[in-house]
DNA sequence: CTTGACATAGAACGTCTGTTCGTGTATAAT
DNA sequence: ATTATACACGAACAGACGTTCTATGTCAAG
């Protein structure tokens, strides 16, 4: 559909399609009204046509929950819940990982979709791609995707992607910044001892891990 | 569910089964109590009651249409209305084909699933696969499955499968008793010549051919 | 004959349900 | 200033809706 749907009238859409699946019937105007924070019984008949007008469900007219949604309603609310992250490249030991442009697009060369339900808000989010076995002390895998939030600090016990200068190595660890200044770098394997840099202008946060995807087929 | 259904209680099962398909939303008591015959609500109800209790579908108490098949129901709507008939065997052009024995069994070593929608009463029937060219004026085809109905008589004009003892010949031919006792076996294909028998005890009808399946993969 | 399970039926009821009506605000176009 | 459109709201209403209650019948078991 050409239009754009308002944020009430996706989200009349998106509540129906779950209520369906979860009950195995369509949701009653008042049940749509209260999940939509719409008080009036008339407002939620009148977004209702306004979809059905649009193509993404019909109805059945003085019938007590008769709608259905069509194939351009189901259609819409899979794009909406589908996310799609650039790839941008590679995180490997020895360089910095690829940080995004200040307004790099959404359609790279290479994405992946995801789905809002279990990312959240997508909002600065992007994709790389483990190369070697650098990160298995992160319990990362070779070969795995790292979902990373571009920002340059990150709250204590936050996981980062983290480039030591010294070293010339990038590293996938908790951050933490004890009193005194000195940075401390914990791995997610418990059995494996942390990393301490006295000075903190040698550690380098470059952004947030968000989520580890490990494909196996 | 070893407990059989009554008649009202499988007909209540296949007619929310057709609505939902239908309507893409459940129908209400009385839209059951009408389909399934019932004047009383509170029959309808009960019934339900009794499905749900033997876990042929769910109800949200004091919810208008609120009840959903579980698989169990979709599981027996489906297999009542599957029909499984037993492959006798061949149909060659030189021999009488196999009829069933007075009891035969249903589940016998070979059998061919098809539809009550398409089959209507399956009382009598079987299967037979058609072998060589033999039939091909009867427009049936070498490896057809021919569905039969086992009796002796057939109304002039439906398509029998007969046996013509003099040439020891199988034939698929619309049947006419002629006056005067003389036979007419007409093939489907209407640039055939029919072939005349004046005795009819050199005749006999052993099937009707009820339907004719041409598997194309 | 009695009892209990199963099934049927109609009436009555309170609640649910969707529609209609009247009214209001905001925005864009004329 | 006026008009049209989109969107919002509450109230009122008639009818749909499922449940409850009461009554009745059939059948099998004791």
């Amino acid at each position: 559909m050409d239009e754009d749907l308002s944020k009430r009238q996706q989200r009349i859409l998106e509540f129906v399609s779950d209520y369906i699946e979860e009950n195995g019937y369509p949701p009653s105007i008042r049940e749509i009204g209260a999940a939509a924070g719409i008080s009036s019984t008339s407002v939620v008949s009148y977004n209702l046509r306004r979809l059905e007008e649009r193509g993404y469900l019909s109805r059945d007219r003085e019938v007590s929950r008769g709608l259905k949604l069509t194939s351009t309603a189901r259609a819409q609310v899979a794009s909406e819940a589908i996310v799609r992250l650039p790839l941008l490249g590679r995180i490997v030991a020895g360089e910095p990982i690829p940080v995004p442009a200040s307004d790099f697009p959404l359609m790279g060369d290479e994405t992946i979709e995801l789905t809002r339900d279990i990312l959240g808000d997508p909002q600065g989010l992007y994709a790389l791609q483990v190369e070697g076995n650098s990160m298995i002390d992160a319990l990362v895998h070779d070969g795995d995707i790292v979902i990373m939030r571009h920002q340059r600090r990150v709250e204590n016990g936050e996981m980062a992607a983290v480039w030591l200068k010294d070293r010339e190595e990038m590293t996938l660890k908790r951050f933490y910044q004890e009193e005194g200044g000195r940075v401390r770098l914990q791995p997610a394997n418990p059995t494996v001892k942390p990393i301490y840099v006295d000075d903190p202008r040698q550690v380098e946060v470059q952004g947030k891990v968000v989520m580890v995807i490990r494909q196996l087929q």
